[in-house]
Formats: C-alpha cells, sequence, structure tokens
DNA sequence: TATTGTTATACTCTATAACTATA
DNA sequence: TATAGTTATAGAGTATAACAATA
C-alpha cells in the first residue's frame, strides 16, 4: 500500500461527498452555511445570535447575514429574547422544520445505500480504521496548529 | 453499527481535514481556490486558462481572477502561447514551484502519519472498505444528479 | 462564425471596526 | 462597563452577460 493511497481515497471521498451536498442544498434553495446554522437549532434548540455565532465558530456578523438570508427565505424567525431585551432568539419556522426532517432522513437513507453491498466485516474493519485514522489526525492538526502559532504569515496581498 | 457510523465518521474526517489544510494555505499566502490551479499546472504542464477553467469546472472569468491574484502573489504567470495569439499559457514561476514541490512532500508525509499505530490488516481492510464507498458514493451520486435534472429550483431569493 | 480572455455586475461567505440599545 | 446585534467596509470565490481580438 502506498503511503498516501489511503489519504487520496479519503480526500476524493470529501470531494465527492461535497459536491453531492452542494447540488442537494441548492435544489432547495440553501447553502452549507445556512443550513449549518439551521442544523444548530434543529438539534439544539432556539438559540441566540451570539450563541449561533460560537457554534459556527463565526463572527456575530456573519450570523445576522445569515438569519437575514433565512428569514427572507421563509426557514427561519427572529423572536424576542422573553428575558434579556438585547438579544433575538432564532427558531425555525415549519417550512425550516421539514426541511432539517427530510435532510435527517436521507442522511439515514444515504448512510445506509453507502456500504451496501460491502461484507460486514469489512465495514466495520473500515470505521475502526477510520476511527483511528480521525483520532490521528486530530492529533497532527493539534501538532500543526500549535507550531504555526509563532511564524505566520501576513494577509494576502493581491488583487489590488 | 449503526447506519450512518461511517458516513459520520468521514464527515467528521473531512471536516477536519478542511479546516487543517485551510490554515497551511493561509499560513503560505494561498487559498484552496488558487492552490487547485497550481496543483493542474504542476501535475499537467503549462495551460490556457480555458483548459484550466475546464479541468477546475468553473468559468473562464473566474479564472481570469484566480491567475491575476496568483500572478500578483507571484506563484505563477501569463506567458504568450506561442501558436494562438488569443490565448495565454499559464506558468508556474519559480516560488509556485517550490511552493507545489513542498505540498507534494508534506502530503505524502501526512499519509504515512496518519495510519501510523494501525495495525497493517486493518488499514488495508480500511483502504478497501473505503474505495467500496467510494463507488457506491459516486453511483449514488450520478443517480441523484440525474434525478434532479428535472425538478430543479430557481436561484436563491434574499437579501433583497 | 466560433473561441479566448476581459470588463461589468452581482451574490454568497467571511472578517474587522464602529455604533446603538440594553444589561 | 460589558454584551447583543447592527451598519459600514472589504476581500475572496463564484456566476452571467456583453465585448474585443483572433481563429
Amino acid at each position: 500500500m502506498s503511503n498516501t493511497q489511503l489519504l487520496d481515497t479519503l480526500l476524493a471521498l470529501s470531494t465527492v461527498l461535497a459536491a453531492d451536498e452542494e447540488r442537494e442544498l441548492e435544489r432547495r434553495g440553501l447553502t452549507r452555511a445556512r443550513v449549518h446554522l439551521l442544523w444548530v437549532i434543529h438539534h439544539q434548540g432556539p438559540r441566540t445570535q451570539a450563541e449561533i455565532a460560537t457554534a459556527l465558530q463565526v463572527t456575530p456578523r456573519n450570523v445576522t447575514t445569515l438569519v437575514d438570508a433565512l428569514e427572507a427565505t421563509g426557514f427561519a424567525q427572529r423572536t424576542p429574547h422573553p428575558q434579556d431585551r438585547r438579544a433575538v432568539r432564532v427558531t425555525l419556522t415549519e417550512r425550516g422544520r421539514d426541511v432539517m426532517a427530510r435532510m435527517d432522513a436521507e442522511h439515514e437513507e444515504f448512510g445506509a445505500a453507502l456500504t451496501e453491498g460491502l461484507d460486514p466485516a469489512t465495514a466495520e474493519a473500515t470505521v475502526i480504521g477510520l476511527q483511528h485514522v480521525l483520532a490521528r489526525l486530530t492529533a497532527l492538526v493539534a501538532e500543526h496548529a500549535a507550531a504555526s502559532e509563532a511564524g505566520r504569515a501576513g494577509p494576502l496581498e493581491n488583487t489590488p
């Protein structure tokens, strides 16, 4: 087995998964960032924009834009926060709940379809192997991040 | 094994891989789209912008912007096409070649590091399982794409 | 007439900084 | 004084449409 055979396969899988996801989202009038936001609310319940910003690891300003778009397209809505008058709570509309329920169901189907025709022993070993790889990867990434804390480049200089 | 355990692990891996890649690129003053372009030239030789657009599955207009940026940051350059005076050929500068060579080397290292500590039998089975999944996935995506050819939504309507 | 690349315009995601209204 | 969310501005990737130069 070559050094990078596993990594290459993973990268190919990522690419195909991402492309498929993108197409599915577009079909529904959604984008990846917006679905991520809906997903947080769907699985954690109504949240303030500040909480959403933390969950998405994104600036509060960004959440404003995303919620604007989701409100305009009818997937989510702002409601006043019962205790704190500064804050708004973002909730799903019925349309939002529907689409998330459908996506959950598709996720299940898709997961099952992926391993169809694969013998159970190999499937099991694949999961074990992947979990090992995920652990290794997480460790490596932490190392990288620590190492690059010191010497980092400035912002990109281009398109003057 | 749950229906989605493998898919969930794959998605987690994709996320971590993407985040790591993004950080590495930023450190070098590059972006994913620009590296993709450099990669095409590095592995296929100098190409015209039209050829690059096809390879990246992106519009020619987009390639103009990317090449502008890569020229401004010194990774690539436009040279006249020897036969066709309409076309330009995009080639790597020394800086571009250097950075791509270094990325290739890191890719190798990274691939080896991922499976460190994993017993060879499981590693082998993981690759076999993944290749099966990739084949299934490609088939599913083709089905999806065909199915959604008919009923597709219009462009997103929001942020008026 | 068809192709190559560009200018013009627009949409989406993202970020920082400054500001308002509330705690 | 600190926090929640907004306006203002900017950079990056992407798209379509119209246009120049060249095949």
